[in-house]
DNA sequence: GCCAACGTTGGC
DNA sequence: GCCAACGTTGGC
C-alpha cells in the first residue's frame, strides 16, 4: 500500500465537492512526472487531498484509490479543455484513476504547519520549486498528518 | 497581482 | 540536440 498527495484548486474541485460526490475520476493531469505517479497507483492506496492556490494552502482530508490507472478520457474529447490533439486511442498519453472520499479532517493541516515542523522537512510538498500536483508521501509523513488532522 | 521556478514547444 | 520564448503552477 502506498500513500500520495494530490492538489486541487478548491474553486475547481473542493473537498466538499469530493465529499458530496463520494467518488471522482481524477482526470486532467497534464504533467509527465505527475502522470507517471498516477500510473504507479493501486486500489487501496491512500490519498491526501490538498487545497492549492488559496490564501492558506491546506491538506483537507483523505481518500483512497479505487481503480487501476486507465487512459484519461478527456484527452480524446475535443470538447474538453484537457483535450490533447496529439493523443490517440492507439497512442494515449495521459492517465487517470478513480478516488473515493474518506474523511475531512476536524483540524486540517496547513502548508504553514508542515513547513514549521522539522519532521516534514523532506516532504516533496515543501521542496522549493516542486510543483507536482500528484506526489508520493512516505508512510511516516502520512500517519503524522492524520494525527495532526485529528489533533 | 506578482513572479520564481519549471515544463513545453519549436526553430535552427 | 540546443536553447529562447512562451505557458503554467502556486506560494506569497
Amino acid at each position: 500500500m502506498r500513500y500520495w498527495l494530490i492538489k486541487s484548486e478548491p474553486t475547481e474541485y473542493s473537498i466538499d465537492d469530493f465529499k458530496k460526490e463520494k467518488s471522482v475520476k481524477w482526470t486532467g493531469v497534464r504533467n509527465y512526472a505527475a502522470r507517471n505517479f498516477l500510473r504507479e497507483m493501486c486500489p487501496e492506496d491512500r490519498i491526501l487531498f490538498y487545497h492549492s492556490s488559496v490564501k492558506i494552502p491546506t491538506i483537507m482530508g483523505t481518500g483512497r484509490v479505487t481503480s487501476q490507472p486507465y487512459h484519461d478520457p478527456t484527452q480524446f474529447n475535443p470538447e474538453s479543455s484537457y483535450f490533447d490533439p496529439k493523443a490517440t486511442k492507439v497512442t494515449p498519453r495521459w492517465s487517470a484513476i478513480t478516488i473515493s472520499y474518506k474523511e475531512t479532517f476536524p483540524s486540517p493541516v496547513t502548508l504553514y504547519d508542515i513547513k514549521n515542523d522539522p519532521f516534514f522537512q523532506s516532504m516533496i510538498l515543501i521542496i522549493k520549486g516542486s510543483r507536482l500536483s500528484v506526489q508520493p508521501v512516505s508512510k511516516n509523513h502520512f500517519e503524522r498528518i492524520i494525527k495532526k488532522g485529528y489533533a
